[in-house]
DNA sequence: TCAATAATATACCTAACGGTATATTATAAA
DNA sequence: TTTATAATATACCGTTAGGTATATTATTGA
């Protein structure tokens, strides 16, 4: 089935052409689906069905299934850490940052079902012993993230809000830790009490342990 | 193949029939392989390859791949819990049953490895929006290690080792969240820093918190 | 408006999928 | 040793897998 009416699309995005808004289209559409089913438990007939669109749509846009799953998870992400970068901002002060960073997550599940899931859990399990670019793509996403918290941690001991005993990275991977704990849990169990519960004992770990 | 010399496999084993030997021995073959693949990704392909044996022999024993891959998590589970029982037994204290517990973790990557990775973290991500027996199987393996962890909070409650004002239940959820968490993260980055790290935060947490 | 080209649909490929009916062989009981 | 039955191998089923060549349509630039 062929469709023209995209020129409404093209007002608001007169630099795009039409494969490039067909890649984006496409990729939002399968990003969830790779998310939720993993790799191989999803088929080109999911993606076909699902887009609305025919294999030559999407062969004309990526090279393959892989190509696709790769760039489905980049745009998963890219909005991921755009979201979070957003709350954290909400406060210029380190040790209040990494009191949004447990208030974000905190409320995690509900934004994340959107998402098909945690992408940096369920790609990292499933591509796993799988996938090595995917798994890959997963590690950067984690070593970014974790630098990001160290930073915060560490602008926090130079701003004397955080004693300066503290490792920041130790304690970045900490909390990280935790929180992959903490959304494994509440998917696999169904409940939101993991999330809760953890982020409360990270806000307890940053009161007793972090801040002077 | 035809093969005829599983007398002395029967020596051992007088009670057992031959298919019942097949059938443990196809569960210890495919059970690594299952949890490493996960369900979709693993092929009966691959488990005639593993097991030198043919589908008929495969299909004869089991009723489909669900039903194998259900018992193959198992049989898995059966020995995981088995052998962390065994480490736990070391000592009667209840907090020095915590104790092994961490213990325990410290060194589960080099065993989880053998198993194909941790099955709880693996199946239960794998199941998760897939398949519902199988995800079902994971909780009920959850639900139980968090009621053995909690039991033995109660016990050092009981026996005067643990504080009264300690919820054994949330506690149980914290220490399993974390090892979850810990786990994940040591397979992705393949670094085994989370697990001894984390390992050590947990035996913080139990002289710090729990211990009286 | 018309050609050139970009983008998508269609039809099809081979291989692999899970599963099964049946033939063949191994084992057990007499 | 023979016969009944349990267990496994073989050959095959229809379906779906990922992927591609080519036809068709949309869009662009002159």
């Amino acid at each position: 089935m062929y469709y023209t009416n995209w020129y409404i699309l093209y007002i608001f995005a007169p630099m795009t052409t039409k494969a490039e808004l067909t890649s984006q289209f496409i990729l939002e559409t399968v990003a969830p689906i790779f998310n939720k089913h993993g790799y191989s438990a999803t088929s080109m007939n999911d993606i076909t069905n699902a887009t609305g669109l025919t294999k030559g749509a999407i062969y004309g846009n990526f090279k393959n299934k892989e190509d696709l799953a790769i760039a489905a998870f980049k745009l998963t992400v890219r909005n991921l850490l755009k979201r979070i970068a957003e709350h954290i901002n909400l406060s210029d002060s380190p040790i209040q940052k990494l009191f949004l960073i447990s208030d974000f997550y905190r409320n995690y599940y509900n934004y994340s079902k959107e998402l098909g899931g945690c992408p940096v859990l369920n790609i990292g399990v499933d591509a796993n012993n799988q996938n090595t670019l995917l798994l890959e793509k997963v590690k950067v996403v984690i070593e970014k993230i974790q630098d990001q918290v160290a930073t915060i941690i560490e602008n926090g001991i130079e701003a004397g809000e955080i004693s300066t005993e503290i490792n920041a990275m130790q304690y970045a991977k900490r909390i990280d830790t935790m929180i992959q704990g903490a959304v494994f849990m509440t998917y696999t169990m169904e409940d939101e009490f993991y999330l809760k519960d953890t982020m409360n004992q990270i806000d307890q770990m940053i009161h007793n342990e972090l801040k002077l």
